[in-house]
RNA sequence: GCGGGCGUGGUGAAAUUGGUAAACACAAGGGACUUAAAAUCCCUCGGCCGUAAGGCCUUGUCGGUUCAAGUCCGACCGCCCGCACCA
């Protein structure tokens, strides 16, 4: 028996796929529809496993929904602005666009060679105008629909990509792809108001219930809402108040000072006559913003010298500092200091010897009795020194407080968001060029709309450090389009989190000369399953949420949540190896004999590390095109699917891989060696059954129940492990009656059609080898398990004595009680452990267990 | 610091959500076929005791609830992730 030719196999159904169109997809109202999206990839060079477990998930997803019967769009596109084009045209001088087309075709046929379901009808690529010039047009909707505006401000910027950055790409003070320390500097940038939708936002969390729970987390931690209040003070001596933001104004009576942010308009004024204060506000400013920073710098404060007047006791005056720990982005940049009830603000009021007062004492505890030492009280308690609020607890005092403030107009409730505007502009030149004109009459002028797209220059120079825009010779000189005098076009373009904001309505029609057309997106919107990375959960998941409520806004769409199913898949990982100087191996340089790694040259001991995200840097990757060439794209899918569930961490191993491979073939020679049906049409259900025949039947009736609800939930896993023991039943089945016959043919062709969506070459090759002509596997619907098979006459009933099991009785299915106590306590085991006394107790769970308590 | 998750054989994992722990695989060991190898097939495979029948123990640790706990509750240990001077 020859062994499966997996080459000539994929190449062929490949082909047969396409020649039938089986993936095109086309609006159907008599069918439900299914928009199955995997998160589009960045057109780097080559795939990589990631794309590979990626984009089988959403394969698998896609062609069981079709073959339940629904009418799936499945499409494919590319990401394909971004930095590395950039990089690459510096080091090899070509031109990011010819980089970028031939990724594409490369990662095209590397996706084309795994047997996807795709719609290739239907492929975009981000960087052609022809995409892009419908998001210049979005931008100009969004001006006019006030969803963008223009601010000086304080932004990240990025050093070693030499741009901007927003906050979401800001990791731990580092650029999310450079890792580089990021800096402050002000600068004039384009803002989406996310902000307006941060309530929408949280709240739509609410209803994505087939979100995975931690991401929704993440994205409520990072919207970040707190419920306060705005408190006036008075400041004496001047006319003007100080706003500060506070969420626990039931703690005012204890407040000892008032802290406002370097950057605040009222330092920076005070500053201009107190040299000192200016260079203590120059400091703050240089103190950077990252973990480490943060960790190690000084709580520290000015005195300026002013006087805020409380707001509930005009007699009553506390300092104002500057404080380096008082942040302008937050609140309105400005707090007042209650140290008894905060850590940081005690921390602050010993270094700098101010009052420290409790206002909240836990409940029980006399007030007089209750001091602070080095740790804040921060739990519920009782108000005490707190005027009309003693006695209250923390809830009902923070209420109370607010109503008088509201009444004597010194304070408002308040909900704050963490949330910042998106800043979109980047100083790059491989993106998307904002479209508006700058001219010194007119100031910001909007391109007008029939002159879009503004297209990118070709000739681009990268010699010269910098935005390569912004020096080109001739492409940012254009006239105004107002006034007509000499202007400059922005240089800026689009962060690029801007076109895969909405991709995925754009997929529902790529034909259309509209950015979206309407009917289309209406049809197929919302995404029922997306498919991708965890590491987008705030990043790219939360700008699409926004992005399509911003649309909505501005009439292009109906729905408000982009993806209402989403599967967040874990990274594929391998061992790493270090040799003694820490230098990172590649496994195919190290031999494991007796548990100990040695480098397969020199001899020489290395370290084996654990397994970790597959990277070049740690040289643990392995090229999936090698795998395919070598066991095949089914092997490849199968593997990815086998043991892990998808949400976790993938192992990847030779091993698993060689298992795979070993199991695709015993499928092979399983439907080579039976063949076609000695009949045609085979005979239907023979009128008598043997009993191994039955038990057989019954597995296989249970198995596409068990598959069908494993892949409902995503169990794919699962799903591989009850086809294997399905085939395993098979060979356990060794009869060759009639009923026997018929019972291995049947549980055969059912696993060709349950295994279709995972390997789906090989279930052709076995479709066509059983003789199954009529159509590909492709077209078959999925089967459905006749109830009758799944119910079972008899059950195993575990038998415990005192919960410990004893032994195992068979009784018919349904049996009564006192039957399965009989049956049960007839056991010889059961009758030593019992002694000679009666039983205690007897707890029996109809089919499954029978406790004797002694 | 705040928030969340996880901890099961040598390994990846499964366990109908409180009801026979370790399904399905991988690795390992033994055997068959073969001149040999590969491929394939069969057997063993959580630990301890025992020739065996069998017994005892076992889901990070300790305690609790229950007829019954991997699953629920409490404390602790360890690992992972997200956020973080957020007022």
């Amino acid at each position: 028996m020859s062994r499966y030719n997996f080459k000539e196999s994929e190449r062929t159904w490949q082909a047969a796929w396409e020649a039938a169109d089986c993936f095109r997809a086309t609006e159907d109202a008599t069918r439900p529809k299914y928009y199955v999206l995997e998160m589009f990839p960045y057109p780097s060079g080559r795939i990589h496993m990631g794309h590979v477990r990626n984009y089988t998930l959403g394969d698998v997803v896609a062609r069981f929904k079709k073959a339940q019967g629904f009418n799936v769009l499945h499409p494919m596109g590319w990401d394909a602005f971004g930095l590395p084009a950039e990089n690459a045209a510096i080091e090899n001088n070509v031109p990011p666009a010819a980089w970028t087309q031939e990724n594409i075709a490369t990662m095209r046929r590397q996706l084309k060679s795994m047997g996807l379901s795709y719609d290739w009808g239907r492929e975009l690529a981000t960087c052609d105008p022809d995409y892009y010039r419908h998001e210049q047009r979005m931008f100009l909707d969004f001006l006019d629909n006030g969803l963008v505006y223009r601010k000086e401000s304080w932004v990240n910027w990025d050093p070693v990509e030499n741009t901007v950055l927003a906050n979401e790409q800001v990791i731990d003070g580092r650029g999310w792809r450079s890792g580089a320390l990021v800096e402050k500097r002000q600068l004039s940038q384009w803002f989406l108001k996310i902000t307006d939708f941060a309530q929408e936002l949280l709240d739509g969390l609410e209803e994505l219930d087939r979100w995975p729970e931690r991401v929704r987390l993440m994205q409520e931690n990072w919207i970040g809402r707190s419920e306060g209040a705005h408190v006036d003070f008075a400041l004496a001596g001047r006319d003007d108040s100080l706003a500060v933001y506070t969420t626990r104004p039931d703690t005012l009576f204890g407040a000892s000072f008032c802290a406002i942010a370097a950057n605040h308009p009222l330092a920076q004024e005070l500053a201009s006559d107190q040299p000192v204060l200016g260079e203590f506000i120059a400091e703050c400013n240089r103190l950077g913003t990252s973990e480490a920073a943060i960790e190690t710098a000084e709580k520290r404060g000015y005195d300026t010298g002013l006087r805020a007047i409380h707001p509930l006791d005009n007699s009553w005056q506390i300092p104002v500092y500057v404080a380096n720990f008082v942040l302008m982005e937050y609140g309105s940049g400005a707090v007042f200091g209650c140290p008894a009830h905060d850590q940081r603000d005690l921390d602050f009021a010993r270094k700098y010897d101010l009052k420290v007062t409790p206002v909240v004492a836990p409940k029980g505890i006399p007030a007089a009795d209750f001091t602070i030492g080095d740790t804040a009280y921060l739990e519920d308690g009782t108000l005490i020194n707190s005027g009309f609020l003693d006695g209250l607890d923390v809830a009902t005092a923070k209420a109370r407080v607010i109503d008088r403030l509201e009444y004597i107009g010194r304070g408002t409730r308040a909900v704050k968001y963490r949330l910042r505007d998106w800043g979109v502009s980047r100083q790059r030149y491989w993106g998307c060029p904002i479209p508006v004109i700058h001219c010194e009459d007119c100031g910001v002028v909007p391109v007008p709309r029939d002159q879009l797209p503004v297209e990118l220059p070709v000739e681009v120079d990268f010699d010269t450090p910098g935005n390569p825009l912004d020096h080109h010779p001739t492409w940012k000189h254009v006239d105004c389009p107002t006034c007509g005098k000499p202007a400059v076009r922005e240089t800026d373009t689009f962060d690029t989190f801007f076109e895969s904001s909405w991709y995925f309505a754009r997929f529902c029609n790529t034909a259309t000369e509209e950015p979206l057309d309407r009917a289309a997106v209406d049809h197929w919107l919302p995404v029922d399953q997306y498919i991708g990375g965890i590491e987008h959960a705030v990043l790219h998941l939360l700008y699409s949420r926004f992005f399509t409520r911003a649309l909505k806004k501005c009439g292009y769409l109906s729905v408000s949540e982009p993806f209402v199913g989403l599967l967040t898949q874990g990274m594929v990982c391998h061992q790493t190896f270090r040799d003694a100087n820490g230098k990172w191996l590649f496994p195919s340089d190290v031999t494991v004999d007796g548990g100990q790694a040695r480098h397969r040259e020199t001899g020489e001991a290395v370290k084996a590390g654990r397994s970790e995200k597959m990277s070049k840097s740690k040289r643990n990757v392995v090229d999936p095109e090698t795998i395919i060439d070598s066991y095949g794209a089914d092997t490849a899918r199968l593997f990815m699917l086998s043991d892990s569930p998808p949400d976790r961490d993938l192992e990847w191993t030779d091993a698993g891989i060689d298992g795979a491979w070993r199991y695709i073939n015993r499928l092979w020679r399983l439907a080579a060696e039976e063949g076609a049906p000695s009949e045609s049409p085979p005979r239907g259900v023979p009128a008598s059954l043997g009993d191994d025949a039955m038990a057989l039947v019954k597995q296989t009736h249970q198995t596409i129940e068990g598959v069908t609800g494993d892949l409902d939930k995503f169990h794919f896993n699962k799903a591989v492990a009850r086809i294997r023991e399905l085939t395993n039943g098979i060979d356990r089945l060794v009869g060759g009656s009639e009923s026997d016959i018929w019972a291995r043919r049947f549980a055969l062709e059912t696993i060709v059609l349950l295994i279709a969506p995972m390997t789906p070459h090989l279930a052709e090759a076995m479709w066509k080898a059983l003789g199954r002509r009529s159509g590909l596997v492709v077209e078959q619907a999925w089967p459905t398990a006749d109830s009758g098979y799944l119910r079972d006459d008899e059950v195993t009933v575990a038998v415990q004595v005192n919960g410990k099991l004893r032994g195992t009785i068979t009784l018919a299915k349904d049996a009564p009680n006192d039957e399965a106590e009989q049956a049960a306590l007839s056991l010889d085991k059961v009758q030593s452990l019992l002694g000679n006394g009666p039983p205690r107790k007897i707890i029996i769970v109809p089919n499954r267990i029978i406790n004797v308590v002694a």
